[in-house]
RNA sequence: GCGGAUGUGGCGAAAUUGGCAGACGCGUCGGACUUAGGAUCCGAUGGGAAACCGUGCAGGUUCGAGUCCUGUCAUCCGCACCA
């Protein structure tokens, strides 16, 4: 069969028939499959996209097969950095190159015969899907869950960009790899913070990798202690936050983070010059320096002291920037017997230390961060753990100086950058009324084309006066736009439920659309998103929730990651390696369904692995045994009398153990194993094929139900062989076969006989047999008897259907 | 440093969740058909001559461990001064 040619048959017929089109009338149960839109930084589709769309394509067709009225769209996540890093090297414009690039993924994607619903398309560059992007941050403004401030963010030198917090690993820029430096910005922040506890909390239900969730659970970083009041020698005061105020006791001195309020008003005149210039040696450190933990505390003595707020005695204070303005209070109470940060600073310093905690049953080595009991803290004494924290915590309280409190790790979610190719941010800037929200009747606020993208540190929309200059729409004053964009992750925050209405002109989802199709019941996506676009995109949907536009808590009910296919050398593709596989030369070679099939057996989807070229060919060689095995059978008549002995009976077996099989593991996107059992039941034919005496009728009914198994698979290949044999209709409108449990059922069934654990022999046992029997039956055997001469059986454990163990002494 | 995952033939991988380790495929070897075979079909294929030995390594629980427990090594990933 020529592939190539039949593919383009195909995909002509379906995309005439509109068969890969959700019908809303259809009356079936909907079923919603989404993999992560393309990113079209790229002129082309990479195997990534292959090993994410292809297999995950074949999970909706077997689920459209199955009944399901599904849903499978696709589009572009079209604004970001590369297309505008590649203009800034190149001088083509990023809208001109993502075009492009998109009209040639697009060309791939359909060649690759997957069951997009192309009608839902959606590119997040276009005005039609951005100004509700912008909309978006105008209901989230309104809701107080966007807003403006000054703080200390991470900046990349060489995007020219501030970053969120999620962008940055180990203190360089997630995109190019540069260190991050802080500056002190004016910004937009989306405050996920806010949802802390429910994106938390709502884990525990979802169908998710472990992993994953786990991920989510660190990133989040729920942790609970308590905050705790003291007051200066010169009347300030300031709090400490702390998941161990059963040491409170042990206090030594407190540090203050640099960037604290406090820290310049705390410095004593004679300390004044050593702590400016900390400050600023702080300021200037950039983030790999300041967040490596094996790098030497720094420090400087304000002068100050604090009042402990049970003993009452002075307390030095100290900034150091080990202590993180960002977290908890920017504040902490240091106790160096037990905290093996504030031993090092203390230890370098000269600094007390003071144990206040004993470990239970043993030699206290210091510094000891473990649970254990109190000492030297007067009522307190002789508690342990939890109990004195819950103690010393409800104490605090009463006293008014303190008590528990929760804290998490997330940040708000920094949303500005100051580049050109995003979504500009709504908001226009007049010197009378401030920060004034653009009304939505006047959305979107359009990207201008004309802009000199030249990085300099300022937004290239800055330096556009036609896109600058504007009126207030409160006062109709002179006014200036906001000249940031927005993150591109926020556009990919709602795209799914836009899909569901598409081409909605009026909001940028009907209520009856997104009711009908959402929540998302399959997405398949790569895992690096788990503390990002996944992240946001729940964030989101918690927040339209409570706006009433949605009435669902999580848009992905269940969340699938393909692995990674790497290079042939084992390693990650990439141009500097020259390791780089092209789908387009294989597909071209063997087909898309032979491509795609490889992609399925060849790997354990969720692990990947390196490329090989082998594994192909075997996937190749396998369609040309099923089609010349399915048309022989095909050709065949049937004998007047038909058999059904011992060999029909097996290979009715084979047929419905594979259709259980498959179904299984479609279901479990363990597609290699699929694959395997197709296999397995080709050979069955074939081997019964082979003998003298067939029974065609069954035979024929059995290959019916292998093209029904691998349609979703090998889509066209399966479609032209179902034509070929008289077929009528589609396969997508075929039903999947279910299995009969009563071919399933043998006769007998083989045993694994053992005694003492050790295979003896096998034995075919009736499957009518009790236990008793089982066991009369296996000492009866004459490789049994031979060794249990002058033997006494003490024991003999029958698992069903499996083994028979014998215990002698 | 903390957390998680993984470790099985020459190779990609399976293993009904504690029950015959290596399904399926690649590769290799042998055979058939051939002028020819890098096509196709059939057979063999964990190691070992065998008893036996085999799931990173060392222990343990169990009639029985790839699977559970303890320790350990290696690789990968995530977090990383979060008080």
């Amino acid at each position: 069969m020529d592939l190539r040619s039949i593919e383009k048959k195909w995909q002509q017929r379906w995309e005439k028939a509109k068969l890969h089109h959700y019908d809303k009338k259809s009356g079936k149960p909907k079923f919603y499959v989404l993999e992560m839109f393309s990113y079209p930084s790229g002129a082309k589709l990479h195997v990534g996209h292959w090993y994410n769309y292809g297999p995950a394509d074949s999970y909706a067709r077997f689920r459209r097969m199955q009944g399901y009225e599904v849903f499978q769209p696709m589009g572009f996540d079209a604004f970001g950095l590369p297309a505008e890093n590649y203009a800034i090297k190149t001088g083509v414009h990023p809208k001109d190159s993502t075009e492009k690039n998109i009209a040639t993924m697009e060309e791939q994607l359909r060649a690759m015969g997957a069951m997009f619903d192309w009608s839902a398309e959606i590119k997040t560059c276009e005005e039609d899907y951005y100004k509700w992007t912008q909309w978006m941050f105008l209901q989230l403004y309104k809701k107080g869950l966007a807003y403006r401030k000054e703080a200390p963010v991470n900046w990349c030198p060489s995007c020219n960009t501030v970053l969120a917090n999620e962008q940055v690993t180990e203190g360089v820029c997630e995109r190019c790899g540069t260190p991050v430096v802080r500056k002190n910005l004016t910004q937009w922040f989306f405050r996920i913070t806010e949802y802390a506890e429910e994106l938390l909390s709502g884990l525990d239900g979802l169908d998710w990798p472990e992993k994953t969730k786990n991920m989510q659970r660190n990133w989040i970083g729920k942790s609970t202690g308590c905050e705790i009041a003291f007051e200066t020698e010169s009347g300030e005061s300031f709090r400490v936050y702390t998941t161990r105020c059963d040491t409170l006791f042990g206090v030594t001195y407190v540090v203050l983070a640099p960037e604290h309020p406090l820290a310049r008003k705390l410095a004593t005149p004679a300390q004044e010059e050593a702590v400016e210039a900390y400050i600023d040696y702080a300021s200037r450190a950039n983030e790999i320096e300041r967040l490596s933990s094996t790098r030497e505390k720094t420090g400087v003595f304000t002068g100050s002291y604090a009042i402990h707020p049970l003993t009452g005695k002075k307390i030095p204070i100290y900034l150091a920037d080990y202590v993180l303005a960002s977290y908890g209070t920017g504040a902490v109470m240091a106790v160096p017997a037990h905290d093996e940060r504030d031993y090092a600073f203390a230890t370098k310093y000269g600094l007390p230390i003071v144990k206040v905690i004993e470990k239970q049953g043993g030699e206290t080595e210091l510094p000891y961060t473990e649970d254990g009991i109190v000492r030297g803290s007067l009522q307190f004494d002789g508690l342990v753990g939890e109990e004195a924290r819950d103690a010393i915590a409800t104490h605090l309280s009463i006293l008014g100086k303190g008590g528990k409190k929760v804290n998490y790790r997330l940040r708000d979610w920094l949303v500005s950058r100051q580049r050109y190719w995003g979504a500009p941010i709504p908001v226009i800037h007049c010197p009378h009324c401030g920060a004034v929200p653009v009304p939505e009747k006047d959305l979107p606020v359009r990207l201008p084309y004309d802009v000199e993208f030249r990085p300099d540190g300022k937004s290239p929309l800055a330096k556009h006066e036609g896109f600058m200059h504007t009126t207030c729409p409160v006062c109709g004053g002179a006014a200036e736009r906001d000249p940031d964009t927005l993150d591109t992750f926020v556009c990919s925050s709602w795209y799914y439920l836009r899909y569901a209405d598409s081409e909605n002109e009026k909001e940028p989802f009907g209520r009856e659309a997104v009711d009908r199709l959402l929540p998302v019941d399959t997405y398949v996506g790569g895992a690096e998103h788990a503390c990002m676009h996944l992240l946001y995109a729940r964030f989101f949907t918690k927040a339209l929730r409570d706006m009433g536009y949605l009435d669902f808590d999580e848009p992905f009910r269940r969340l699938v990651h393909q692995g990674v296919i790497l290079g042939p050398d084992g390693n990650r593709m990439s141009k500097s390696h020259g390791n780089v596989v092209s789908p387009d030369d294989y597909v071209n070679e063997y087909g898309s369904d032979a491509f795609r099939l490889y992609l399925m057996f060849g790997f354990s989807y969720t692990e990947g692995g390196p490329w090989n070229d082998d594994g192909i060919k075997a996937v190749a060689r396998f369609l040309d045994r099923v089609e010349k095995t399915v048309l022989k059978v095909y050709s065949e008549r049937a004998a007047k009398e038909e058999p059904f002995g011992a060999e029909e009976k097996a290979l009715n077996y084979a047929r419905n153990f594979a259709i259980q099989r498959v179904t299984k593991d479609m279901e479990a996107f363990s597609f290699n194993t699929a694959v395997a059992r197709l296999m397995e039941l080709v050979n069955a034919v074939c081997k019964y094929d082979g003998l003298p005496e067939k029974n065609v009728t069954l035979l024929q009914a059995t290959v019916k139900d292998l093209i029904l198994l691998l349609a979703p698979c090998a889509p066209h290949f399966s479609e032209e062989l179902w034509e070929q044999i008289g077929g009528k209709g589609f396969l997508l409108e075929q039903e999947y076969p279910k299995e009969d449990p009563a071919a399933l059922i043998l006769d007998e069934k083989e045993y694994a006989v053992q005694i003492n654990s050790k295979i003896v022999c096998k034995a075919m046992i009736p499957a009518s047999y009790t236990n008793e029997e089982i066991e009369a039956f296996a000492l009866a055997l004459p490789e049994v008897k031979a060794r249990l001469e002058g033997k006494t059986v003490k024991k003999c454990v029958v698992v069903p259907g499996r083994l028979v163990n014998l215990i002698v002494g």
